[in-house]
RNA sequence: GCCGCCUUAGCUCAGUCGGUAGAGCGAGUCACUCGUAAUGACUAGGUCGUCGGUUCGAUUCCGACAGGCGGCUCCA
């Protein structure tokens, strides 16, 4: 056999070896069992491919993040094989990995309930065991139409082929744009056990998978159109180890122990009475004092940053969102108009044309420039029933929302200071990892955007540049716009790695000509000014909701509902307690004193799992010295302050909004 | 809006293969007065989400609706 040369790449080295033709890629590998697919010229292939002289070959280990998609695709598939040995029926559409697992949807005729995804688990750990191996086979368009002939969907893809990217998310799994391959598994009698349309690639054999669950069922459109057919979608997770499994499941119920609809009602922030209807939440006590310091200090802030604070209805005649062109775009996540005096009166859904209204209210000079208006504007949306989520998606909420209207020269040093403004707010709430999304129009819809195509992409650049000037990450959103002009988002991950949409920065070249906004400039003539929108925190509601995951409850003290709760060893040392809680509470410190009668230590519980920060213990001992005992949250103690110092060290945490 | 699941005391959840329900926590009362995550006893609290149907009888079975949960779609 003749000797073909190839490289072996491994990330600090690269090796050239010479091979029999015909080797497998496999046999480079031999010691390294982690390895379970090759990189072969930049392309993923199967540890099977045959090597070609030339190539530079790299191995794809289990743990990489092509190496985690291959087994959960491959996961997958051992998923689809089960299902169609369960329901034999059962057709085919797509399954591909996604972050932290993978899914396969199906077209069944009875959806799938808990107990099947056990019985399925079962089945796949059988195929498991079976050690199937999965073998690449090309086949011809023409050849797989006749062989898929009972999977419809896989027909309908071998269609779009080349467009593959277009037809759904995740279909490019399935077919890619160049030949088609059908993966064959193949048991241990050499029979082909199950096979399906794949590009592939995979992991050599199904006992390869170490570590898979599957999680839940959900019906999902084929191809992500409504206007399809829902088939009833299986997700599942796979890892490398059971051990990255289990920390897997772990971290899910770490999310679910930070749930802010949890925390809410556990913490006694804030409820969903059914009685006032979904998506409306109500703020008890305690949730309306964080409420309240977010409120106090977004406004300081907003006037310190040169804003003024302004008031508008909830309500209006709807010619006012004719005018501003959202009645037309936006009419379906509007609340439907109230009919009376012969008007149509519609709750708001956004505050910028009362907004305008204001600026319009008499004349305006290019002295005032840029003019900042800013107010928590309440407004309505009609979300569909199926999308509302907690305090995070809402029929109803408050924006700290703010236009600053100002000349085309002043937009981008405005746009500028709203991007700097927002992060620094951001920060003082405790999260200080962002990127930024910039959204642009859907250049395949542009019915669903108003404007020229100049002024867009003038819009666009600006912020594009300030965008990038920040030197934060910046993702494309294309087609994320509104409709009446491109944005800026801000992503803030929190404190276990998730990322939520903060607030925005909106370009308006439209509105200002819509509402023929006008400004005299130096020379006497008219001129329209640009409007740039823009929330900090986007909503309230919302920011309130992730702050309490973020910090699963345990707010720093300067936001904590109870900053300081006083626990007397026994009864005898209460009036010793609010000696020095009445001093704090002169300081303008939020704080009880538990009187109940309640054992020591029951208190002690109580006001932990209220994640209280400050716990001011009084016993014999302090007294004896004039001082008071912490115990934190985490356990920590600190015994034997002197008061006067203990004041000052809540206070002090309170002031410089640090976490205890 | 679509698909599936769920709805029993304030909360978390048992339970009734159709004969009107129970625990723990929480709440109230009493006793206890204790140094760092649950003292004990007693008491109150439920038209079993709502409305219809089947049935001698429905919390239980069926249907509709509402609300919740998980996805999909959507998200100015």
């Amino acid at each position: 056999m003749p000797d073909i040369k190839v490289v072996v790449l491994t990330p600090d080295a690269r090796q050239e070896s010479t091979v029999t033709d015909g080797t497998r890629a496999w046999e480079l590998f031999r010691d390294q069992s982690d390895v379970i697919a090759a990189r072969v010229g930049g392309q993923l292939k199967d540890l099977s491919y045959a090597l070609a002289d030339g190539d530079e070959v790299e191995g794809v280990e289990m743990d990489s993040a092509d190496g985690l998609d291959i087994l959960r695709h491959s996961t997958a598939h051992v998923l689809a094989q089960a299902v169609q040995q369960l329901w034999p029926e059962a057709k085919l559409g797509i399954g591909p990995p996604i972050t932290d697992g993978f899914y396969y949807d199906f077209d069944v005729d009875v959806p799938f309930v808990p107990e099947d995804l056990v019985k399925l688990e079962s089945a796949m750990r059988k195929i498991i065991k079976e050690n199937q191996r999965f073998d690449r086979r090309v086949t011809a368009d023409e050849d797989a139409l006749v062989e898929l002939a009972d999977e419809p969907y896989k027909i309908e893809l071998i269609g779009l082929k080349g467009s593959a990217a277009d037809a759904a998310e995740g279909a490019s799994a399935e077919v890619g744009a160049g030949e088609l391959t059908i993966y064959d598994n193949i048991n241990r009698k050499g029979e082909v056990a199950w096979k399906d349309l794949c590009r592939g690639p995979h992991l050599p054999t199904t006992k390869r998978i170490p570590a898979f669950k599957l999680m839940r069922s959900a019906a999902a459109y084929w191809r992500g159109d409504e206007k399809n057919k829902q088939l009833q979608r299986i997700y599942g997770t796979a890892w490398p180890t059971k051990e990255a499994l289990e920390e897997h499941l772990h971290r899910l119920e770490e999310a679910e122990r930070r749930d802010h609809r949890k925390l809410g009602r556990e913490l006694d922030l804030f409820s969903f009475p059914d009685e006032i209807g979904s998506g409306l939440p109500v703020f008890h006590p305690k949730g309306g004092v964080i409420k309240r310091e977010m409120e106090d200090y977004v406004r300081r802030r907003h006037i310190e940053e040169g804003f003024s604070y302004v008031g508008t209805p909830h309500i209006s005649k709807d010619g006012l969102f004719h005018t501003s062109g959202h009645l037309p775009h936006y009419a379906d996540t509007m609340f439907p108009p109230m009919e009376f005096e012969g008007a149509n009166y519609q709750l708001k859904a956004m505050n910028c044309p009362m907004h305008n209204l204001i600026f319009s209210s008499r004349g305006r000079s290019y002295r005032e420039l840029p003019l900042r208006l800013f107010e928590f504007g309440s407004v309505y949306r009609y979300e569909k029933s199926g999308v509302i989520h907690g305090l995070t998606r809402v029929r109803g909420f408050a924006q700290d929302d703010s236009h600053s209207y100002c000349t085309p020269e002043q937009a981008p040093a405005e746009v500028k200071h709203l991007l700097d403004f927002m992060l620094s707010v951001l920060r003082d709430f405790g999260l200080d990892d962002f990127y930024l999304e910039l959204s642009t129009r859907d250049e395949a819809k542009k019915d669903k955007f108003i404007g020229s195509e100049e002024d867009w992409a003038t819009a666009t650049s600006i912020l594009e540049q300030v965008a990038t000037e920040s030197g934060l990450d910046l993702v494309p959103d294309p087609g994320g716009a509104a409709f009446y002009g491109p944005k800026i988002s801000i992503q803030a991950k929190d404190a276990i790695g998730r990322t939520w949409q903060m607030g925005t920065v909106q370009y308006d070249f439209n509105q200002p000509a819509r509402f023929e906004l006008e400004y005299t400039s130096s020379d006497g003539s008219k001129q329209q000014p640009v409007m740039i929108h823009s929330a900090k925190f986007g909503s309230i509601e919302r920011f309130l909701g992730v702050l309490v995951e973020h910090y699963a409850g345990a707010f720093p003290p300067w936001l904590a509902p109870v900053q300081v709760v006083g626990i007397p060893v026994a009864d005898a040392f209460t009036d010793y307690l609010y000696e020095i809680t009445n001093q704090l509470k002169a300081r303008g410190v939020r704080v009880e004193v538990d009187e109940t009668d309640d054992r020591f230590q029951k208190k002690i519980r109580n006001a932990q799992l209220q994640k209280i920060p400050f716990m001011l213990i009084a016993g014999g001992e302090d007294v004896e010295k004039g001082a008071v005992s912490f115990r934190y949250r985490d356990g920590r103690q600190d015994n034997g302050v002197p008061i006067a110092e203990a004041i000052e060290r809540v206070v002090e945490a309170v002031a410089s909004r640090a976490q205890v």
